[in-house]
RNA sequence: GCUGGCGUAGCUCAAUCGGCAGAGCAGCGGUUUUGUAAACCGCAGGUUGGAGGUUCGAUUCCUCUCGCCAGCUCCA
């Protein structure tokens, strides 16, 4: 059959493939004959490439399944099916091989756990920070600008401001020191690091200036490797840790671009630690606890960690891997960190440790990475002096605890649905003047909660806009107007949606009050404060 | 980049066979007022993503292009 997948055909997919019991069997691998005579190639291509004498088959009414299985036993355990989505996938995975049409589907012993199922997918729809990023006017991505470069309104910023301060204010008293460097740089410093043949498919084409080439830049390392190297270094300054909010940008295909989660430029919350070989694990260590602390504050509290090890394609020695590879076991072990092995996945550099967020729906994100490298230290040269008076190469660890602020905040919008703690809210107060003559009244209380530290907004001037979404994810609002009237003065209180109102006088002290509760302080994540206080002056 | 789908007002969406581009919400001006997704009247809002083409006439058909979405691949 080759009609188009459209629409109207996949009900009749869904429905044909409820019926009929599942039969399993077994053949040799003469059963490749009788795929290829059924025309169905790609069987009898994989089937080519088991090295096993016996294949295992399954058939239900008349398809012919290839499958290492187990299939279900019967279709009647199929209580609910529902057909998701349909698109284009290669041929084993390969973009060199050709594109099949992949139909994606679903099914469950019950109608119930399907329907729980698209509950949880609404969920994540209502969640999408695309769609919350505008409608709360957090972010935008304009096609006039280009397709991966984020625009960041003023509620966003304020956000990014919140999350900026709170990573310097926790680096300088973990003993970083932060830096800044150019955008750009000469397209030879990049040869240097080996960025030009490991990674140009990545970066932005360079650009001619003068009698040499620039290149937009798609790392920080460099330029922390060249401060390093700008004066002679003793064993005694090391552990080095330069810290910066780095800018990158990297050319990734349009097919990849997603939001705030894939982007063309984005800032890195970057750090580059050159240290010797046995501090590696002391260094490590130190990383992780920072990670989690930064990551917890932020309410994440389950996370996936994976220590990948030496690809194929590797530089430095053998000893060096196993040293580093050993520090970071070490590290995660000393930490009690429960974590996978992923093999062959280390960059050709070094070996490294991921950390991925679970996000309240259980849904993983790659954010932190800590990376050791022995390939940049030897490519620029890097020595320190040794107490023995000789020059030794010191080991650079990279690393990114958030990974880039756009992704991060991305997850940060979809894992509270828009409706940040109060520390990070760019809206903490809602001052509502309903009817619009209290208008006058409601900017000057915003004025005063502006003035003493808050961020207020007013908004509204009939009794609907305080149901409104928007209004409504911000953290306390406070409504004013004529007693007895429809937009009566009503305490200020808790957000909306989750039921819990706060009476507090509406007099400006009670209005302060009720707002300092939990404004600034930051949740641990297990410790989401509750808004249970009254006042009654 | 690849496969498939889609671009109409700030947002969500209409527009029959190719025949005068429309509605709700938001905005603005009024009127009104029992407390959490919707009070009433009015006004304004558009180069139908862009460029070509076919046609008497294109939102509609064709070509190219830009972007978005779902995946694949890749990644912070």
């Amino acid at each position: 059959m080759t009609l188009p997948l459209t629409a109207p055909l996949l009900p009749k997919i869904s429905k044909r493939s409820r019926r009929g019991p599942w039969k399993s069997s077994s053949a040799a691998s003469r059963s490749m004959e009788f795929f290829k005579q059924r025309g169905e190639q790609y069987k009898a291509e994989i089937i080519d490439s088991i090295p096993d004498d016996t294949v295992s088959l399954y058939d239900q009414g008349g398809f012919v399944d290839l499958c290492r299985g187990p299939h279900i036993a019967s279709t009647g355990q199929i209580g609910a099916l529902k057909r998701l989505t349909s698109a284009g996938a290669y041929w084993r995975g390969d973009e060199r091989n050709p594109m099949l049409q992949r139909i994606y589907g679903t099914s469950f012993p019950t109608q119930k756990e399907l329907d729980t199922y698209l509950a949880k997918l609404e969920e994540i729809k209502r969640r999408d920070h695309r769609k919350l990023g505008k409608e709360l006017d957090l972010i935008t991505i304009q096609d006039e600008i280009g397709p991966g470069l984020v625009l960041w309104h003023p509620k966003g910023a304020r956000i990014r401001l919140l999350i900026e301060n709170f990573w310097r204010e926790q680096h300088l008293k973990q003993g970083y020191e932060l830096v800044y460097s150019p955008h750009v740089a000469r397209l030879d410093l990049w040869k240097t690091s080996g960025h030009v043949d490991y990674y140009r498919d990545n970066m932005f084409a360079s650009m001619k200036v003068e009698a040499s080439e620039y290149q937009l830049k798609p790392m920080n390392c460099p330029f922390h490797i060249m401060i390093y190297k700008s004066h002679l270094r003793s064993y005694r300054d090391l552990p080095i840790r330069y810290g910066e909010l780095g800018t990158v940008y990297r050319y990734e295909r349009t097919g990849v671009l997603h939001g705030l989660l894939r982007v063309r430029g984005f800032t890195q919350d970057d750090a580059h630690l050159f240290c010797r070989p046995d501090q590696i694990e002391e260094e490590v260590s130190r990383v992780l606890d920072f990670t989690f602390f930064i990551l917890r504050t932020f309410g994440f509290a389950d996370f996936e960690v994976y220590l990948s090890t030496r690809p194929d394609k590797f530089v430095g020695s053998e000893e060096n891997w196993i040293v580093a590879t050993a520090g970071l076991d070490a590290a995660l072990k000393g930490r009690g960190v429960a974590y996978r092995i992923d093999p062959g996945e280390g960059v050709f550099y070094g070996p490294k440790i991921d950390i991925k967020i679970k996000d309240v729906l259980g849904r993983s994100w790659q954010c932190s990475t800590v990376q050791v490298d022995f390939n940049n230290p030897e490519r620029f040269g890097l020595s320190y002096v040794g107490a023995d008076g000789k020059a030794h190469q010191p080991i650079m660890i990279h690393r990114a605890l958030m990974g880039s602020i756009e992704r991060f905040f991305g997850i940060l919008i979809e894992h509270y649905a828009g409706a940040f703690p109060t520390w990070l809210a760019p809206v903490q107060a809602v001052v509502l003047n309903i009817p619009d003559k209290h208008r006058d009244y409601a900017q000057w209380l915003v004025g005063q909660l502006t003035a003493a530290g808050y961020r207020a907004e007013a908004g509204g001037r009939r009794p609907r806009d305080a149901g409104e979404n928007g209004i409504g994810t911000w953290p306390k609002r406070s409504q004013h107007g004529d007693p007895g009237g429809p937009g009566a003065t009503r305490p200020a209180e808790g957000r909306c949606g989750q039921g819990r109102a706060d009476p507090v006088t509406i007099k400006l002290r009670g209005v302060l009050s009720f707002l300092n509760f939990g404004s600034t302080e930051r949740f641990v994540s297990g410790k989401f404060g509750s808004s249970a206080w009254t006042e009654n002056s």
